[in-house]
DNA sequence: GTATCGAGAG
DNA sequence: CTCTCGATAC
């Protein structure tokens, strides 16, 4: 029986100011394939050298200056890699790759939608929505074995959040948020890992926010980063996990990875 | 026989941002009274509790927000201490104590002067100009001994810059900043302890340029920071001192300490 | 709270 | 190159 495929994803927040906990990270739970999102730097200023130096000698990115950006790190080769810009909007939010095995990996980081929940009243809350629609539309028509992963920016469920009444009226947990998540799961045969592995009404966070002193303290959560698999991939996943303790490195991401296991 | 007087002026560039090299230069040097320039923190915000807590109880301080800020933290009790302002513009560039023993500390940094030496296409270099002249105003009325310590941003000798004759045109050692700070200096009894105890032609450096790689290579350095004393003072000086290596420590300013003892 | 950038100064 | 700040974003 060959060795699972570990896949991480990780909104890091700048892979340039964490470039050491990226590294303490690889070296101790070693994944195959890391996807980041928020990387914040231009290509040419990316620190490949540090992933290579760690044996992902297989890159692919997509960066831009200042904001967003995303790439994918890998121990294994990767093909036909490609950069979507469904919004045409030239922000680097996505970026695919393909193993060796055919398997797909697609690594998003979605809008996050600014403060007011108001498509009239604030712009970017009705680009995130437009984004998740075409999103839609580009899985309507996705074919063959396809992971995607990535800062969603939503937290479906009640157990996604610390406080579900209290977050109803909140960017990243509204109903319409809910529910154009929903439409974006319908449009495939998409299989929520995280969930796969811990059903509701388990407590699953993948992010705290910067502002309040102690995250530990009042634990306040939301799930924002997940990875989906079409029905094919999602049956070879053997395990799925939350890395909470990252979130208490030194200089941490608001942002923790998670990470399943393959048995392909 | 008393123990010596310690006596240490220093531009720091940003206390705050520094507060770690401070520290552990007063661990290991202990003088009795630390004169910094360029602290640029306004006095509500001054890290006060890292020099108590090391012994510095008695701190005067004359900062503003952003630029300038200079300050004087004392083992021993400080007394009437003051601020000018000799060209009435609020920029924080001078604080003045006495100690119990009479002597006067005068803690001034002067103005950088901006690139091009030039009074009318710079007004910047003729703000230098003229905050020296005020200064010499006030000097010929200055009684009773004295210690004028500070980045006085002039480099006057040959052997106090890496290259004469390249430097001759470069502001801090053009020669009419150098004539400026000698009517400076002819204005009372003023004593060059830097050159009273290293006369040229030693080479003698306070500066080094953050703008190359490594300051030790090329050693292109200027003597910018300086002590002089009244003449009563002067004779009780008995050792000075330029802590070079301070320039190789992490985070380093871009001034180096020095330092003169006094047996009063 | 924690990033990035660009301006301004040195 | 190395700082501070203010704007912007999350």
């Amino acid at each position: 029986m060959p060795l699972p495929l570990k896949i991480v994803s990780w909104n890091i927040n700048s892979v340039r100011f964490r470039i050491e906990i990226v590294e303490k990270f690889l070296r101790e739970m070693a994944p195959d394939v890391l996807c980041l999102q928020e990387t914040k730097v231009i290509d040419q200023d990316f620190p490949t050298a540090a992933f290579r130096a760690l044996g992902y000698r297989h890159i692919v990115l997509h960066g831009q200056k200042m904001h967003h950006g995303v790439a994918i790190l890998s121990k294994v080769p990767l093909a036909e890699d490609d950069r979507l810009d469904w919004q045409a909007n030239r922000e680097a939010r996505h970026v695919g790759v393909r193993l060796a095995n055919g398997m797909r990996i697609e690594n998003v980081y979605v809008p996050a939608g600014g403060d007011v929940p108001d498509r009239d009243a604030n712009p970017k809350f009705g680009q995130k929505l437009d984004f998740l629609e075409r999103m839609t539309r580009w899985s309507e028509a996705l074919s063959g074995p396809t992971l995607l992963v990535g800062d969603l920016n939503i937290a479906p469920l009640e157990a996604d959040v610390w406080n579900h009444k209290q977050l109803l009226g909140v960017v990243s947990h509204t109903p319409v948020e809910v529910a154009a998540m929903a439409q974006l799961k319908a449009s495939n045969s998409w299989v929520d890992l995280g969930r796969h592995f811990f059903p509701e009404p388990a407590r699953l966070h993948t992010w705290w926010s910067y502002r309040s002193a102690d995250w530990t303290v009042n634990d306040r959560g939301r799930r924002l980063d997940h990875m989906w698999a079409t029905a094919d991939i999602a049956a070879t996943a053997t395990r799925h996990h939350v890395f909470e303790e990252c979130r208490s490195w030194l200089k941490p991401s608001d942002h923790v990875p998670i990470m399943t296991e393959f048995q392909i």
